[in-house]
DNA sequence: CGGTGCGTTGACATTTCTCAACTGTTGTGG
DNA sequence: CCACAACAGTTGAGAAATGTCAACGCACCG
């Protein structure tokens, strides 16, 4: 009784993408699509975990609120990845609160209960989802590096940097895919001081700033700037 | 042909202690000891990934190198840690380098060819690298959290109070694992920085500290640091 | 008894945060 | 269709935190 749409998202999932097709069918009868907005909330830091997610479209931020009530972005993922496996997995809480940022998000969810069941003794959904964690892992291990940049300049450029780019070298266009706001946190830092330094590579020559999308001009200097060479912002 | 003191090691690792004796005996057969002085390399980023570690004794550092050749510390990790299991499961390069930083380190080397062999097919080591992935995710996910703290006040207050504690409320004993310099690379700032910020907190009274140990005397003061909140420092 | 490296302190330059005001856009209700 | 509210984004000014460079004390080790 799987929603095809639903068996379709999981079937396109990097890890799930090589198990046998009658298992990803019993998964998907265990999973059923979410449609959220803008700022519409998935599940919450310290609520018992249920299930685990697929994104569908969109972007969802995982974030940590401090005791003031500030969110620290942990991670913003999009279209093909999943969530919250490792909570499922060791049946406990979720870590993290999980957010939809776009107006149009579509999930997947798989229910707990019956994923763990096909888990337990199904060696290749085992090493699928030992697929899924590393990925994890990787991801997570590069934002710790990326936020060990002392600077914020350091942090944006080699942001800017990752981002897929279209065009020819020396006018690389990247989209942002967050609003600034967001991408401030992202950041940890504030949204003026993410104008503001935009601002500055723009009047450099460094880039060129639109509302949404930024064109890469100087990669070198971005370069640079992204190892923390700051003279490289003065010169 | 297993060493007594790997199967011992492994015996007690949170994630194996649950297996199979003749499993872990035949894991062991596959691994050995490895005894390191602080500042030697047990793998660099990189290279390809031929077996995971656990660490039997002592502290190792998880970093990743800019170009400018700065390291910037992923974790540190203690006595009962295993790393790089997912570079290996993946089959990948080792994602940062591993130094070890006490003088007496001791470690024990899972070779993965024989490991990767048991773990084809058998659910519970399957279980087993599956809790170890999640709980390096949760560790990771702490340490992004960690580094979203603006101030590195609140990173080392955090930190502080995070740190195994003995003594009565109002006057907790705390050891610093690891020199001030690695500490001060671990909370992404300076030795200056940080020996300037415990400098302050001594004078402040908030806590006493030693050469490598410190004496928490105002939790409720450190907490609120910790949290962010700045003006808990200068009231 | 030198040397090497950690830890500290001082002085100074930068970066960044905070607070506050202002602009532009979007979307809603009259 | 327009007016207005709500919010993202920008800009300005001043304060605070942090990084940098440099010098010094202090321990440990050969």
């Amino acid at each position: 009784m799987a929603d095809f749409e639903v068996l379709d998202t999981l079937a396109k999932l990097p890890h799930f993408r090589s198990l046998r097709p009658d298992l990803l069918e019993r998964i998907a009868a265990g999973s059923h699509r979410i449609r959220l907005r803008g700022g519409e909330v998935v599940f919450r830091e310290g609520e018992p975990c249920e299930g685990f997610f697929a994104v569908r479209r969109g972007v969802v931020q995982l974030s940590r609120t401090d005791p003031d009530g500030k969110p620290r972005v942990i991670h913003h993922l999009g279209a093909g990845r999943t969530f919250a496996e490792a909570a499922l997995l060791t049946m406990k809480v979720y870590p993290a609160t999980a957010t939809a940022l776009t107006t149009p998000t579509e999930l997947i969810r798989i229910r707990g209960e019956s994923f763990l069941q096909l888990f337990r003794g199904n060696t290749d959904l085992a090493a699928a989802m030992v697929s899924s964690l590393s990925v994890w892992l990787a991801q997570l291990v590069e934002r710790v590096e990326e936020l060990s940049l002392v600077t914020s300049s350091a942090r944006l450029a080699r942001y800017l940097l990752r981002l897929p780019a279209s065009g020819p070298a020396g006018r690389l266009a990247v989209q942002l895919p967050l609003p600034k706001k967001d991408l401030a946190a992202h950041l940890a830092t504030t949204p003026e001081n993410l104008s503001r330094l935009l601002r500055r590579w723009h009047d450099a020559g460094w880039i060129e700033s639109q509302r949404r999308a930024v064109v890469l001009l100087d990669t070198t200097r971005l370069l640079a700037i992204a190892d923390g060479d700051e003279r490289a912002a003065a010169d």
